[in-house]
DNA sequence: TGCAAGATTCAAAGCGCTTTGACAAATTCA
DNA sequence: TGAATTTGTCAAAGCGCTTTGAATCTTGCA
């Protein structure tokens, strides 16, 4: 059943039926009335295909999976795509998940220039990446989950990483802790730039001495996790304390800090940043863990409606949010062992 | 740049061009040659509206995040999306992604009657599944990604479950296991009875008694992982060997091993379900998992490839596949302890 | 009652592409 | 050399929708 069909089952003509349906002013309320009821009965839905070339507008955003990511793939994506998808829906638009093969950036061109999406969303930025200002040239609209260095006004929604682990690290140090170990995620990200940041700024504030060496960065796995977590704690001096950039950083480093016979909380302190996921809850841990929280999933909705204004026409400038970081305290936090230090 | 203008600027007519582009015999080589520059030149790509609607294919595969999990996110997710999304990119169809708001069967509604999308993958499909029997009434293709009770023909993809968890049982038993339980996915889905199947069934045939108590169903994470281990493993005749659903739900099994002052292997032995999430990988745990493994990524490039065809219009009865699944031995599996039993 | 203003409705022109059926040019064959 | 093919190209007709600009029908008011 097409609009055309509908109309002639109407007796009227396809203008009218196509702006009542769409709820412009101009068409009676009676009319109305009887066109909506005849769409309902006979399940009538407009061509996606030609309402797009009709309006020009496509009615969906993309998501591309960076290649960054490609091979190692966050598990946390599932929460931030499902964000998007569930706030698309109920504005009626589709999301189109890309995967770049080979240069990215021609992945974005494609998107453009077949006018396949009115607006993508661009993940784990790096401080200069230069994809924004490639979409820029595209002319294709944005949003940014994070932020990058660039003059360019696009959107974007980040979460506070740098005040979270400011204040994880205040935190820490507010419990005695000396030596604060960092395992954060690849600092070619934005987001561990400053996580980073925040962590060596409280340090500093409080005049610990910010030992490069106490700071890892790479992959947020279990594996890695427990990797760095072993390295730091067979120091001479070991921290009595770790931030963790991940969940699954975080199982790995308390496993490191089992392995090396030693207990979680007691000799080492742990606070890890969690995202929300199902899968592993760290309030059912044990000992249960300190995280610095936000709801990655919520962040996804929000995207999705930021990218559905953009597609609207807002205007970047005007889309910008950080959000804060709950710092929620449990049991992995104690102050540290005595000792000799 | 459209077709009109380049067809213009080469002085050819929009149906030469766009034969010349979509490698139609009947355009001569040297006309073809200009034209397949020209495009190049000007970065030319045909408006995808604009081609669906001429051509009636959308040239989109949809994936549908189930209402079943909607809440309850399943973080493997992303590498079967990312499968999904780098193979399609290959033959250049779209990924559209929608989240069931309400009632899925109105989501399924909507991508046919809108004809976004050429075919759909059903994920997680349960024993009874209405949805397959819904898309056949829509005549949308689809793509199941596991299997159900149907006398439609669909096409689909499958691991051999019950073959997966039905060696991993024998193989505990031949160590000389007795008591072996199964900490499983919700048995409302077809994967989660396949592998009880396939537990139960090799039970049976060594002659062990079959408890119904020793078979837990329920979320994959972590926690459920860790809830379900305790309570097996505090029977008065508790299991000398666990086979987990998931690799979350192994971490959490791990831990409730632990935590009963057990030591993983030497007195339970645990095989785990590995999708091949890089985020947690079996081997690197301590000890490492024995686990069955099928990289659920590339089971997400081939259902893409599946769902291609069926859009291309091949017959679903004939694209059925079952992959074996292999297991890996590791340290985490050791014959029992000394027992009076 | 007559007429301007407002409220409805419509026919037709795109949107940018594919595809059909016709036509001209080049080639082959008798 | 002329007819019969084959090859290469084109104009035009859609695909199903939105939207423009004009036409028609109601009202309200003088």
């Amino acid at each position: 059943m097409n609009l055309k069909q509908l109309a002639l089952h109407l007796g009227l003509s396809q203008t009218t039926v196509s702006r009542a349906l769409n709820g412009f002013p101009e068409v009676g309320e009676r009319t109305r009335r009887r066109v909506l009821a005849a769409a309902e009965q006979f399940h009538y839905r407009p061509n996606a295909s030609a309402r797009k070339l009709a309006t020009g507008r496509a009615g969906a955003i993309g998501v591309v999976f960076s290649s960054d990511r490609n091979l190692l793939l966050d598990p946390i994506f599932t929460d931030f795509l499902a964000g998007v998808a569930a706030r698309s829906a109920e504005s009626d638009t589709d999301v189109l998940v890309s995967s770049a093969l080979g240069d990215e950036a021609d992945t974005y061109r494609r998107l453009a220039r077949a006018h396949s999406v009115d607006a993508v969303i661009l993940s784990m930025p790096r401080e200069e990446d230069p994809r924004v200002s490639l979409l820029h040239r595209l002319a294709l609209p944005v949003v940014v989950h994070g932020r990058t260095e660039s003059k360019l006004p696009y959107a974007h929604l980040d979460i506070d990483n740098e005040g979270a682990f400011r204040r994880a690290t205040e935190m820490l140090a507010d419990l005695g802790h000396r030596r604060i170990g960092l395992i954060n995620g690849d600092t070619a990200f934005t987001f561990a730039l400053h996580r980073e940041r925040g962590w060596r700024e409280a340090l500093a504030a409080r005049g610990f001495a910010v030992s490069a060496e106490l700071g890892r960065a790479g992959q947020m796995t279990e594996e890695s996790g427990y990797r760095f977590a072993r390295l730091l704690l067979e120091f001479e001096a070991p921290p009595s304390a770790l931030l963790c950039s991940s969940i699954f950083a975080a199982l790995g480093a308390m496993r490191a800090i089992r392995d090396l016979g030693l207990a979680i909380g007691r000799d080492v302190s742990i606070v890890a940043h969690d995202d929300g996921l199902a899968a592993v809850r760290p309030e059912t841990l044990t000992p249960a863990l300190t995280t610095t929280f936000s709801s990655i999933r919520a962040a996804g909705a929000r995207i999705a409606e930021i990218a559905a204004a953009l597609a609207a026409g807002a205007d970047p400038a005007s889309l910008h949010e950080v959000w804060p970081v709950d710092i929620v305290f449990r049991g992995s936090t104690l102050p540290p062992p005595e000792r000799a230090s």
